[in-house]
DNA sequence: TTCGGCCGTCAAGAACGCGTCAAAGGTGTC
DNA sequence: GACACCTTTGACGCGTTCTTGACGGCCGAA
């Protein structure tokens, strides 16, 4: 989830970029004045910021370059001044963007998209381990002891499928319908050719699996 | 030398911002209309892009994904509309942030610099090695045993697409969707033509591809 | 014990997808 | 207008994958 962290000392304009930002997926931290919003940054590490200027007790270029000094969040600026030079001394002291009060919060949400975006891909995928095979759902990657695994795309399906719910157990009709189409319904050999070519790529033991099982009459589970 | 392309089909303000960027040390390309900025955007590869959205040939979001979908420059755009509306939808599009007329242009040139800031120095060399071969994304150039060699523009946005994606498997469907666009699902065939040109280009031995990889039924997939 | 259901395994032909070659449109340049 | 280059389109051989059918083992029920 995105860091969001809200610098701003009144309440209700604190309050009303919380709720709005939580609504839209970002986790929220806020603080209502500066020596707070140093303090909130170096704890949390936000992946963005949210500064109003108007603080109490410091200026707001102290505060972009308290920031600066250690972090390369983007930072975004609320103002109620409009004036150019305003504008150009927050920007030049680190700043990312500023929006001038009022504002109209889905153009600052946009802004604040905007900024993430850049920043944001820079993440690794999620990696599932099961037992010395490693499945890489989003690169669409198996390495068995370090060794390339190549699966068909019916059998990255079904993995897939049993993966994406770990420990729970998925009836042989859902999996069919899932993988093979909806009017699929009792080609349950599918299901038993397919599951041994999985379980012979991926488990230690073929013949007595640990992590692909089969329920007898039921379904399938991954077992992670 | 940062390279400007700025696009605007009033000439009075291309003038304009042509002088003031150029005094402040920027290497500056107009173009007057969205067809001249895209093939000047392939051409001099900006470093940022000032963008009207008042064009007489294309709408302004089209011409940001014409952008988008090879370059991560900053696209800094100018309009005279302050409607939320638009400013959302061009930021959505792929826009770095949005000012409107009239500004001033002293203001402007701070946001050229924020935008400048962040892609300057965190953009390391961008250059890419692949066995024998060097591709350079942002300069658009690739050696082989330094040799110079030339792609085509479609070749350049396949490669462009996978590259990025370093070690993930690109399905069919989005190599076709980002390279030809969203009216192109099932044309598998271009996709064998261009992977085919490219690894004559690039591999050392196109019929063996150590780097261009296939994953049969599924997509394809850039190994560094 | 015998029977029937269910699962794992093996082995075939059928169908599909990929790489390749060749050639026809389209666009800009000289 | 001729030319070169790039893109689009069609067709073919080949390897892989999918589909389908059949067989034997295990287990619970009769």
């Amino acid at each position: 989830m995105i860091k969001v962290l809200v610098v701003d000392d009144e309440p209700q304009i604190a309050r009303a970029l919380r709720i709005n930002l939580s609504a839209h997926g970002y986790e929220v931290t806020t603080a209502a004045d500066g020596a707070q919003a140093l303090r909130a940054a170096a704890a949390v590490v936000p992946d963005l910021v949210v500064l109003d200027l108007g603080l109490p007790d410091m200026d707001g270029s102290e505060v972009i370059e308290g920031l600066r000094g250690w972090s390369k969040a983007p930072i975004l600026v609320l103002s109620g001044r409009a004036a150019s030079a305003e504008k150009i001394a927050a920007l030049d002291a680190g700043a990312d963007d500023y929006v001038t009060k009022p504002f109209d919060i889905g153009e600052l949400l946009a802004r604040v998209r905007a900024a993430t975006r850049r920043s944001g891909p820079g993440s690794e995928s999620p990696v599932t381990a099961i037992g010395p095979v490693t499945v890489d759902l989003a690169a669409r990657e198996v390495r068995k002891d370090g060794e390339e695994v190549r699966l068909t795309p019916t059998e990255w399906q079904l993995l897939e499928v049993l993966l994406r719910n770990p420990g729970k157990l998925v009836s042989q009709r859902e999996l069919l319908h899932r993988v093979w189409g909806p009017n699929y319904d009792r080609e349950t050999n599918y299901l038993r050719q397919y599951m041994a070519q999985l379980r012979r790529k991926l488990e230690a033991d073929p013949a007595r699996p640990v992590h692909l099982l089969t329920e007898p009459g039921m379904g399938y589970r991954f077992r992670p």
